[in-house]
DNA sequence: ACGCTAGTTCGAGATCTGTCAAACTACGAG
DNA sequence: CTCGTAGTTTGACAGATCTCGAACTAGCGT
């Protein structure tokens, strides 16, 4: 099970994985999930750099931990402790050293996904 | 079960879904898999067009069946009958235009992983 | 010390997934 | 029709995954 290294990344990061560590296909399960991915494009807003509860999902507390905790040892996320909270980054230059333009693709095809809240069907039958 | 519907792609291709149906998180699940992700990388060799046993896996056919359903119903490949085999495609238009740079992204990711098996003396020890 | 907020850990359950073997279907050749 | 090849279907099983609630830990403010 746990088999991510202590990586000293930064003196209050939680064990992560060092970049040649992480796994593609850990990567891809990774973001493969909804609530996971509403995670990861939440966080690539430019700058963000959220608290665990900062996240409007649609699980428990001890469940978005779970989500967390997949998306850091897969690598896809950095966690930091800072007072009680704890700040997560996307970890988007060892992602785009290893896997270039993967991030980059998933974060656009998310984000192209997501505006069903706004425009529905945008689509007409007859064009 | 089934919940793809009969697509008229081509004559006898194999029940996929409209690219409308293709959804990001299926995608990244089925690619997500060890055995399917190679099953994609060879099937990405330019004008690959392959018949389910054609390729090395490490499994029995009845789990290559499996894994081939997944992809296709993800909206990774298509399957087309052709005599008693079924020729294998990757629908790289369709995934290009939903998710643009995904497929390539990944399959960048994966040959870069993958050379230890191919080309391992392929790096020129001289010039 | 006390409580509040943020998050983890610990079962537990339901579902999904990958795998196999065996039996089955479908097409083509003789 | 019979045989062989290609692939599917079914049933089964082990393990992973997602989810929850309840109990627990850790830092901050008063």
């Amino acid at each position: 099970m746990g088999g991510v290294p202590e990586t000293e990344t930064a003196p209050d990061a939680l064990p992560e994985p060092r970049p040649d560590e992480i796994r593609l296909e850990s990567v891809l399960h990774a973001l493969a999930d909804p609530v996971r991915l509403r995670i990861v494009t939440e966080l690539a807003e430019p700058g963000a750099e959220l608290n665990c509860l900062a996240f409007d999902l649609p699980v428990t507390k001890s469940t978005s931990t779970h989500h967390f905790r997949v998306l850091r040892e897969a690598g896809v996320l950095r966690q930091v402790r800072r007072g009680t909270s704890k700040m997560n980054t996307l970890r988007r230059a060892d992602l785009a050293q290893l896997y270039p333009g993967l991030l980059e693709s998933v974060l656009a095809a998310a984000a192209d996904r997501r505006p069903h809240e706004r425009a529905a069907q945008d689509r007409s039958p007859q064009g």
